[in-house]
DNA sequence: GAAACCACCTGTTTG
DNA sequence: CCAAACAGGTGGTTT
């Protein structure tokens, strides 16, 4: 069964499955997953099943594209399909901006200083308009040429040229990630109850307040997210079940079984990490996240699972500039501490 | 499974070339052409070649069905697929009177007595929920409800007891009833999940509107009062269920279930029924009220169950004295349509 | 305590 | 092909 990391002991051990070969990436942020993922290979088309769609408003298409939809009025509207995940989850999110005003909870991503710009962009335009837009394909490109103007005009108030707000990372990209926990997956974190039970004392340990103190307050569940060796962000429902008094993930989880693979008796892992990142004034500033891994049990045997090493890294290096989507905005207002892709106060 | 029944109650006039043969009729109004024109055998579905439709905007489909399509602002706008070449046709002058306003030369039936009311009935709409009713069917129901409205308050204005276009059965308690619609239970329907899935399709047809339409109203959820063959009242909960876009039977339900011994591959019939009442002051009174009726699946192997007949008698004779329980009540407010159980405007 | 009810969720099927 | 619908589920709350 899982043990609790013993503080920060830092092994190479892990790294066999941990070593990212994220180096000379395409770079390509939107569909950096599929040359990431050969593991990933076997995608919703095979004639298995499709997949439950990891964020907002996102069916799974057969051919592995992803539409995207959102509900306005108690209606559908479709937003088209897209390629990749992330697209069809922006997408969504540049919908709800139209539709859904004044609701954070209607997203898929944080705010950015880049979409936090598309409300203002939005408000030359009607609903209509941003709907065609999005379908047609042009709202990327027209946003961006929106930024850019907006950007050159106040750069040229300020007098500097480049592009503010982006993401970069910084040394080589290094992460270094701490282990929280690790549990071994029974038949039914695996099996079709699609939820995953988190061993309550790590559950109170190290994961968001739900439930047992926040009762009579309308939120309860939140949505984690975590990423995993090669950045794929993974959203899991987190909730406390009365009935049974026990802490689960649930929507999102089982698509994380499914798109890894996991049988019962493997072991995922979670970590806490942080990268360092240079931004443009020099300044640095570190990204926290969170990281979950897996360990597959091989055969029967190998039951010596349990890894105690609390630390891995990871080399995001060179050029490869990936892009933490969901973690940017909490650095912004600093202050309260994010994870998980939640703040937690 | 289940298939359509004819159409909604006197909705005849439209139906068949504005011709209303529509009392001892079959009362299988839509498909009323099959027995009208055998010189239309040669449909268009024999591998011959697809012929030129008769009316405007009407598309042969290949399966013997015909497509409507309008164009408006030099773009098509599809009006959706019937089985008739008739209703295609009248769906087509419906969307016509929104979208061509004021050209008599955009219809294919001339103006009646009926059809004129249809200017009035769209007045109240947008451009869109024509559209919208005229592609899920919902159409000549609801312009039907317009006009027995209107009639109605007309009616009563002229000092004129009865309802015209009304499907009549005089004394001794013989009520008369046509079949709106079948399904056939599925395991679920009849399981522990304690409710019946109304097709979509019957449900915006048949059923008074929920969710969708009475979007931000907080009244959702309706109960509908069905009677059975013996006049018994049943009541179920009628929700529309957001999250799987279905349209169910909840509370109630599993009463039915039960006590009818109601099992997966049973098919349920639901019927509108009139029934002429005497009253004390010899004016004449019919009573409009839903009725749910069960057709056992005797084994496994009879399973033509899909009824096509349109009408049930019922003889509630003598002494036997029913109640309507459920219909008493509408008698003294009269002024609204009464279904189901509850008033619909 | 059990059963029903409720408001969600999802993978498969289909027109 | 793909968007919608629905058969079959879930945990939690009410009766």
């Amino acid at each position: 069964m899982a043990d609790e990391a013993s503080g920060m002991i830092n092994s190479g051990a892990l790294e066999n499955n941990n070593r990212v070969a994220m180096l000379g990436e395409t770079s390509d942020s939107n569909d950096i997953n599929f040359e990431l993922r050969p593991n990933k290979r076997l995608r919703h088309d095979n004639n298995d099943v499709s997949f439950a769609a990891r964020f907002k408003g996102l069916v799974p298409q057969q051919n592995g594209h992803w539409g995207a939809q959102i509900y306005a009025n108690h209606q559908r509207i479709w937003l088209g399909t897209f390629k990749s995940e992330n697209e069809a989850a922006m997408a969504y999110d540049s919908a709800a901006i139209k539709l859904r005003k004044g609701n954070d909870s209607h997203r898929n991503f944080p705010w950015t200083n880049l979409t936090i710009q598309e409300t203002d962009f939005q408000n030359h335009l009607t609903t209509e308009e941003v709907i065609k837009m999005i379908r047609d394909g042009s709202y990327p490109s027209k946003f961006d040429a929106f930024v850019r103007s907006q950007t050159q005009a106040h750069s040229e108030e300020v007098g500097k040229g480049s592009t503010p707000n982006q993401i970069r990372v910084h040394g080589n990209g290094q992460v270094l990630c701490r282990q929280l926990f690790q549990k071994e997956l029974t038949p039914s974190d695996v099996g079709k109850l699609n939820r995953l039970v988190i061993p309550k004392k790590y559950a109170v340990k190290y994961f968001p307040c739900i439930s047992e103190t926040a009762e009579e307050n309308g939120v309860n569940d939140v949505d984690l997210v975590f990423y995993d060796k090669v950045m794929r962000a993974w959203k899991f429902r987190y909730c406390y079940w009365k009935s049974s008094q026990s802490f689960v993930f649930t929507r999102g989880w089982n698509r994380f079984v499914k798109e890894n693979n996991l049988k019962a008796n493997d072991v995922i892992t979670f970590y806490t990490c942080e990268s360092a990142e240079l931004v443009r004034d020099e300044s640095e500033v570190t990204t926290t996240f969170s990281l979950i891994d897996v360990i597959h049990s091989e055969g029967d045997n190998n039951k010596c699972l349990v890894e105690q090493e609390g630390k891995l890294e990871l080399n995001l290096g060179g050029n490869s500039s990936y892009k933490l989507q969901e973690n940017k905005a909490s650095m912004e207002e600093e202050k309260e501490v994010r994870l998980f892709g939640v703040n937690i106060k």
